[in-house]
DNA sequence: GTTAACTTTTAGGCATACCTAAAACAGTTC
DNA sequence: GAACTGTTTTAGGTATGCCTAAAAGTTAAC
């Protein structure tokens, strides 16, 4: 690792160096989450991922390649390098632990706590990460169903599948629910009981992109299509 | 409150108008503590705390004039407007309920959480400064013993002296420790049982700024005139 | 193989928050 | 009141991270 990268890694180096990691950080985690859908990725998908403009992605990805924390090849793509993947990972780790540790020890509910793990993953020193590690008991999973990577990167991989695509009869297990969709959402699949977790049996597939009938913990739900394709599960 | 000042109040803002908010919380938060020493305050007084050269503090200043921040003449000096003082007085609540949280909840040493304190105080919401004071059964003292101010900005002024200024025999009560000192004076005094609550005696005082001898919870301790400046009393 | 449609990059601007260096000012001394 | 000293402000420059608009490149259609 290059110093510059060293120094990347670190909670406090915001006071200490001048950058603005946060800017980084949040590039690095989004090219990270493209890359697990399509590598390379096009700048075009980071500016729509991150809600700016094409030339503002473009740049950044021009920066982050200066500082060799990504791959890039003009009118390819780009990928992560070792340094950049750790720190995502790093901060990823982050977001997941914050969002746990929010939910176990403030109390607080599934659908509050994206937007404040966002602005938290970015000032967690390795020591209070380590903590909050601790106080979860070294959790692999956070409450949407994210694994959690370990402090040296890796994280348990569950094959899953949109619940939208199960046909009659199959029984599943919620494996996954966005973290980042809104908070609507969320309440709504923590009513229809659609956590993490939860077994189902799928009743009834309407056609033509239909609602699907479920069977949850001995009761009847009816859910749309688009939110059966939120839903990420595990077959049993 | 005009719609900026509003805007500047919510923790997620930084997210949403592009406005880095720490820079303008931690320059409000030294006018307000440097207010406390000496109103109003100038310009170089906020160079030194902040660590800037003077012409960054001035312009600074300027804009936080524009923003009704801080009442501001030139040549004369600053002071916070009520707007500039609610955000300080938030900010700074947010800092001691986080070091206060930080060792009840999560283990750390009181010489461990300022740095991380001086982090989390600008991304804590509203939502989650509650709930921590909720979990801390809304304490009026950070473990440095620095009153923690209420939602509505009142908090506990007790009035203090420095230890150094004790004569032999004065029987005291340790009120306040430096918040921001290094860790190492911090351990030393934890060392000594130099503690907010603690009792002493000054057994006795050597001059021209020379040691003091305390008894503290039965033990004899020599400390010197430098550290004795840094801890505040009040009289028993 | 040329054209059309689209994606991607470049060029030039703006605001923040810092810097250095020089000019302006205030308060004191003579 | 003129000169000196130290403080304070202004002027001009840098890097970040976004923007818009125009240029360049790629891909597909004819």
């Amino acid at each position: 690792m290059s110093p510059e990268i060293e120094t990347l890694s670190l909670g406090s180096s915001r006071q200490r160096d001048g950058l603005n990691h946060q800017a980084i950080e949040d590039y690095l985690k989004t090219i990270f989450r493209l890359e697990e859908e399509q590598s390379p990725v096009s700048t075009s998908r980071i500016a729509v991922a991150r809600a700016v403009k094409p030339g503002s992605a473009t740049s950044m990805v021009q920066r982050l390649h200066k500082l060799n924390l990504v791959n890039y090849e003009k009118h390819y793509g780009v990928t992560l390098t070792g340094a950049g993947r750790d720190i995502a990972l790093e901060v990823i780790r982050h977001h997941r632990l914050v969002e746990l540790y929010l939910i176990e020890a403030l109390g607080f509910t599934w659908d509050e706590v994206h937007e404040q793990a966002d602005l938290l993953e970015h000032v967690i020193s390795e020591k209070l990460e380590e903590r909050i590690a601790a106080a979860l008991d070294y959790p692999e999973f956070d409450p949407h169903g994210d694994p959690i990577p370990s402090k040296d990167g890796k994280f348990v991989d569950v094959p899953t599948q949109p619940l939208s695509e199960l046909g009659t009869g199959v029984r599943a297990i919620v494996a996954r629910v966005p973290d980042d969709a809104d908070s609507e959402l969320l309440r709504y699949l923590g009513d229809l009981g659609l956590t993490p977790g939860k077994e189902l049996m799928v009743m009834e597939v309407a056609p033509f992109d239909g609602p699907l009938e479920l069977e949850i913990e001995g009761k009847r739900q009816v859910v749309g299509h688009r939110v059966a394709c939120a839903v990420l599960v595990r077959l049993v």
